[in-house]
RNA sequence: CGGGACGUAGCGCAGUCCGGUAGCGCACCUGAAUGGGGUUCAGGGGGUCGCGGGUUCAAAUCCCGCCGUCCCGACCA
């Protein structure tokens, strides 16, 4: 056996076998820039997808996509005391453009809250104009000292939203309908069950009141912060004046959230259910969920099962799923089961000659288990395998919790559990 | 910023101790056969040995300096 690029075992050392999965599933690459990182297009599809569902879920809550500068000046990071002492040293600053030394230096975004209350003090003037509430999909920066891809990188994508309420009840009713959203997205998207529950004061975003998160676990049985719902209380609103007129004539401050999730969310989904032979990805959220595998000795051979190939692709993709046919040649079948089993593609259909001539394919999954469907039912045969797998992977993720195997690390890095099995301790993953 | 490991072909590595023609596997290109779980044979292309100095007849190899990467730690909204 030749010296075939092995993907270290996850018992052997599994931050090893982390970077191994992603580089051999070509999620992402190192980059010339240190502390970040390259998304490929087979990971970029994978954030893609969360996009789209997340947005979807943020629309149908009632919530609107705008977009703030990339740049920030460095004073508006200062007016909240306890941002600033957060957020300032782990900053990019740009002192010079165009030739020239700026005035005011400006900071990358590091999160958008400053610049988006100084807007809103320009936009709010009523309780009339409230609730606001918007979305950003946004890339950020943040001068981490250690970086792992997809976990933590210098430069990350994500979403953030900021909303603004006339009255404390509402604000905190926004902040746990959205930290609901997060939980609903990892469970029924990312197949990764979480624990939701309050951080703790040292663990808290920079300038909220409180901060709810999500947590997963890993399968190395630590936690994962993959989502942030922030109540802001008036602290924002006050250092910017975000004032409104109540309906009784008062002046009051604006009530506020802000949550967020970004493309660590990659990282967690490759923790939650990846094996040692690669990725596995939920089906929802797989840039390829079935690939096609012909399988063909001679020349018509090939034409009659390339053909077949073709039309079940069709048939598939025009009911909805994401197929591709690998019709390379040179590579022989079995060569392109484990490849694709690398990249996680959930369902492959492999089409010989045996199958033309019995109007069948061979379904098989990722995981385990191969059985012919006939071609009258491909599409309910494909649908069904692929909602069972993703309903699989997510039972199989919660057994992994309620055997209560998170690593017995004491730092608690959450108050006040809200759901999930009590009494557990938080070994954080990568911290915050 | 500390500790560890490393830097030789696109990728993974050997060679470094003990200086003497730059090698192996995978990948890639050409041709033929092969094809239901990682094909085989034959031929071929590809290298400032991280960078800069020094020692030497001769440096991937020894000495000095620098740069970079990964892992662990500190940091982590």
């Amino acid at each position: 056996m030749a010296d075939r690029q092995r993907i270290t075992p996850r018992a052997e050392d599994f931050n090893a076998w982390y970077n191994d999965v992603i580089m051999r599933a070509e999620l992402a690459d190192y980059s010339p820039v240190r502390g970040c990182m390259v998304i490929r297009p087979r990971g970029y599809r994978i954030w893609e997808l969360m996009q789209e569902a997340l947005d979807g879920m943020f629309k149908e809550t009632g919530h609107e996509n705008a977009y703030f500068p990339l740049f920030i000046p460095q004073s508006f990071l200062a007016k909240e005391a306890e941002h600033v002492e957060g957020f300032a040293p782990q900053t990019a600053v740009v002192t010079h453009g165009g030739g020239k030394e700026l005035e005011e230096p400006l900071v990358v975004r590091p999160t958008s809250e400053t610049i988006i209350y100084a807007m809103l003090s320009k936009w709010v003037q009523s309780y009339r104009d409230l609730p606001v509430l918007l979305n950003q999909w946004a890339n950020i920066v943040r001068w981490e000292m250690r970086t792992r891809l997809f976990l933590r990188t210098t430069e990350f994508l994500w979403q953030e939203g900021h909303t603004a309420h006339a009255t404390a009840d509402e604000a905190e009713a926004e902040t746990q309908l959205i930290l609901g959203v997060y939980r609903r997205f990892m469970e029924e998207w990312m197949a990764m069950p979480v624990i939701t529950g309050v951080k703790t004061e040292s663990e808290k975003f920079a300038g909220a009141v409180r901060t709810y998160a999500c947590e997963g676990l890993m399968q190395d049985n630590r936690a994962l912060q993959a989502g942030t719902s922030h109540f802001l209380g008036q602290n924002f609103a006050r250092a910017f004046g975000t004032q409104f007129q109540t309906a009784s004539g008062e002046l009051d401050y604006v009530w506020s959230s802000s949550w967020g999730v970004s493309t660590r969310l990659v990282g967690g989904l490759i923790m939650t259910h990846s094996d040692d032979v690669g990725l596995v990805c939920p089906p929802r959220l797989a840039p390829t969920q079935v690939v096609i595998v012909p399988i063909f000795r001679r020349d018509d051979e090939r034409t009659r099962v390339i053909e077949l190939g073709n039309r079940m692709a069709d048939e598939l993709r025009s009911d909805g799923i994401r197929v591709l046919l690998d019709e390379r040649d040179g590579m022989k079948p079995g060569a392109k089961y484990y490849e694709w089993e690398s990249r996680g593609v959930p369902v492959r259909l492999e089409v010989g000659p045996r199958d033309v001539e019995k109007r069948q394919a061979v379904l098989a999954r990722r995981s385990g288990g191969k059985a012919p469907v006939s071609l009258d039912e491909l599409g309910a045969g494909v649908r069904g395998a692929l909602d069972d797998i993703q309903v699989t992977l997510l039972a199989a993720a919660r057994e992994r919790r309620e055997a209560n195997t998170y690593r017995g690390v004491d730092q608690g890095q959450l108050i006040e559990i809200m759901e999930g099995p009590g009494g557990l301790a938080f070994g954080g993953y990568c911290g915050s």
